[in-house]
DNA sequence: TAGTGGTCTAGACCACGCC
DNA sequence: GCGTGGTCTAGACCACTAG
């Protein structure tokens, strides 16, 4: 499949971004501009534009342009992005439980269809750090149903949604969040390196994906006292 | 200013799905359909439907069609709609603090710029309820900046978004925030009915607007127990 | 007034889901 | 094969911002 018109430009200017040619505060080529340097229209340099803006990269005003936005300290857990490309560099992530067979945990919020309670289930667990600070942890699972040989598979550049989208072409199309605040159990405390009881925010996911019936199911217990996590809306 | 015509067919819709002409997965008219019905394009079509999937409303598929989605009981907050079109009909508001000039409150976590410093600020707290329980408390602050004689001025249908959007002709254009689990102050608790030190979700807001400088800004405290925020994200 | 983004038209071709 | 949504073209007019 070729990569679509608008998804290149997008990442044009993703990269061009993050990589710092375009400093925050400063424009974006117009959409007049994209159009000529990339030999399109403007409907599809506005889709380019209106991605990044859903993705929080940039703002746009109206008979001003795009202006590249300050990236917030905060973790950016509420979208699609993933948790890298969420919070910047300095992260790192240790595997609490590599992906293995296991059994659909009554821990998961949403409601799993028929259908998936019939298929087995794939589980793993993570520790997420900036610097040496553990700040959340993140357990998933999922039906292995069409993912061949998948439990036993590195993940690409230890990235999930990576290796799910080179792999086996399936790519996350939305997500569904609830949120609550909680105490910690002794578990998560001591994962986080807080004292018990602590307040932590409880984030359950339901990623939906280009396959219609398969979805991605995870736990994310999050100390926000650091880093509190982060969202923006647009439109 | 004539309304745009792709709202106007979102409204439309937006109301069928409320008022339960289209029950929970059943499908929208195609694209095609509502280009005929209503005399637009696809274009202004899409547009219309993209911001139903957006707000949360509909799912859209490709080969089938626009499903109407299930409304979650939970509060969702972290979008653009109103605490009421959020979570149903069975919510009250108790107003803590009527609409005065005050001061910028250092509990506003997000950076206030300059020039807004030097504006004067308007400020009002409300509590949100769902039947006879207190879910959520809501400050907010904002420069009555060209907002002539707003303090002093009904809500419209209890609204101050539609105020803003009818009196003022401002509309909201997106949001940030972020988001922290905290333990309830004693002021948070009481006012909550809930245990001094109970787990509380602190949601820090940044509203947008149409006006460039004008921003809205938000700290809701809100208990989590039996309604947890939602939240949904697309594409 | 020139340049920007916001809305809209009238087409086209493609990929997906289903019968 | 047919209808659906997804991408894309080549225009047009309008509203906002700025010099």
């Amino acid at each position: 499949m070729e990569e679509r018109r608008y998804k290149h430009v997008q990442n044009f200017l993703k990269l061009q971004i993050q990589k710092g040619y375009y400093v925050v505060g400063s424009y974006l080529p117009s959409e007049n501009e994209l159009c000529s340097t990339f030999s399109i229209t403007r409907t599809t340099a506005r889709k380019a534009l209106e991605e990044l803006l859903k993705e929080g990269f940039i703002d746009r005003q109206h008979g001003k342009g795009s202006i590249v936005r300050e990236r917030r300290k905060s973790l950016g857990l509420l979208n699609v992005k993933g948790f890298s490309e969420a919070v910047g560099k300095d992260v790192s992530t240790v595997f609490l439980q590599h992906p293995k067979p296991g059994l659909w945990d009554p821990a998961i919020h949403f409601t799993i269809s028929e259908t998936e309670l019939n298929e087995s289930c794939v589980h793993f667990a993570r520790l997420r750090r900036v610097g040496e600070v553990p700040v959340m942890i993140e357990y998933n699972w999922l039906a292995d149903t069409g993912l061949k040989g998948f439990p036993g598979i590195d993940f690409i550049e230890g990235s999930f949604f990576k290796t799910l989208s080179q792999h086996y072409h399936i790519e996350i199309t939305g997500s569904e969040h609830e949120l609550r605040a909680e105490n910690a159990t002794k578990n998560i405390a001591a994962l986080l390196k807080i004292p018990h009881d602590s307040p932590i925010l409880h984030i359950s996911v339901k990623f939906h994906t280009s396959n219609n019936n398969f979805f991605i199911y995870s736990e994310l217990y999050c100390n926000t006292e650091n880093y509190p996590v982060g969202n923006s809306y647009h439109l």
